[in-house]
DNA sequence: CAAGGGTGTGACGCGTTTGTGACTGGTTTT
DNA sequence: AAAACCAGTCACAAACGCGTCACACCCTTG
């Protein structure tokens, strides 16, 4: 039998049990600021509230792209009143697509199976741009106005966590972590070559050069 | 374990105990208009009131950037209503973000720990404005009037360090001290050298000269 | 096992930053 | 008025920090 996840950020009007419907297997968690409580099999939604406009759910959206155990999940922004703007700030931040709210059980309900019974679960959009510049996380690839390009992994991983913290000064300490590098210990100087490789790889792709050297601290994203 | 300092201008609805949640001890307390009561180790969030008894919640902000203890607290600014124009001027006092109230529990915990686990949130945007003079901590860059000031390392910790400490004369010994210059000694007169250098910077950004010589004692940041 | 791409590291060279001494011009003191 | 004091500025050398390269060591693929 097939299991369909589905993880909310806040409680809704009405109760949400597990169930079974349509030779389908449903269940309900909370997803909270640490992402989802238990780890699932299967196809993931996560209804994300916007709550506080621009902040929490947008954010929200963002670790859930960033996080590897959910970065398959699809992504529902909840938008209390419809607005245009706040659509595109949604999409930008990763959301695969949005309701306007509130949220029923039905509206839960009738989206998962529209979706599940298209297919189209699978290709949704999972990217973010700033500037010039598109990451794209299900393809792992990125852009510079539509010139892809040609990152290895940890190049990639390096442009992503630069992104992800735009227009602030992180140092070389902050940036092994922020790859996940632990065993061995890094030298902080290499560091440097990644940049060094990164700008490469951006330059040839056309693009200019977002990463600006804070001498003797670190680097910078330069948005605008 | 790690402590989560937070302050509240206002008592909320629900009570605020100190507890324990997550390997982490949070700890509540009430933040008056000659800030906090006690001093605290530890990452520190402040929730200031858009209104609140004989202060506006935005001169409680600035002030929070101007004191030399609270300047690396995270200050969270709680609106009535979502009016754009507030948000902007919140952002503009040297709030980090905002929300839109009222204040609840789980509200100012899910902000929390969101932040907390976002792994780079050390300095979380921080920044603040003495006149004309902003100072992105993040960014590491000040601007004049959204000039941007080109500053070396060393120019940029000694302004930061004069404006931390508005209409006070210090004296060479200070601001050497202030910049953590230990080894080798540091000759009283290379002061000036930095001063000089800072203004000419300050100018060539199109600013004025907020820095005032007090002869025979050291220097001020004049703030009206 | 061989080949090849990805990645970390030491070393080299260059440009920038920075502390200092010296000189100058202004102000206070005697 | 002379002397003493003080701050602004310049030029310069030493130290520092960063970009880059080549190389060695993976780890994967055929």
């Amino acid at each position: 039998m097939d299991v369909v996840n589905i993880f909310l950020t806040s409680e809704l009007g009405e109760s949400l049990e597990d169930f079974v419907h349509d030779q389908r297997r449903f269940t309900f968690d909370r997803l909270g600021p640490e992402g989802p409580r238990r780890l699932v099999e299967g196809p993931m939604w996560a209804f994300v509230d916007w709550v506080m406009p621009e902040l929490a759910g947008l954010e929200m959206c963002r670790r859930l792209r960033a996080d590897a155990r959910t970065v398959d999940a699809h992504v529902t922004m909840v938008l209390e009143e419809d607005d245009p703007e706040d659509r595109r700030r949604a999409l930008r931040a990763g959301a695969d697509d949005y309701v306007i709210g509130p949220l029923t059980r039905t509206a839960v309900l009738d989206r998962v199976l529209a979706l599940q019974s298209r297919g189209v679960e699978r290709q949704a959009t999972r990217w973010f741009e700033l500037g010039a510049l598109t990451i794209d996380m299900a393809a792992l690839q990125a852009r510079w106005n539509e010139a892809p390009i040609v990152l290895r992994p940890n190049e990639f991983r390096l442009l992503r966590f630069l992104a992800e913290n735009p227009n602030r000064v992180l140092t070389r300490e902050d940036l092994i972590n922020g790859l996940g590098k632990r065993e061995p210990p890094i030298d902080e100087r290499t560091v440097d070559v990644w940049i060094g490789r990164l700008r490469r790889a951006i330059k040839s792709a056309g693009g200019g050069n977002p990463l600006r050297t804070v001498r003797s601290l670190g680097y910078v994203f330069d948005l605008n």
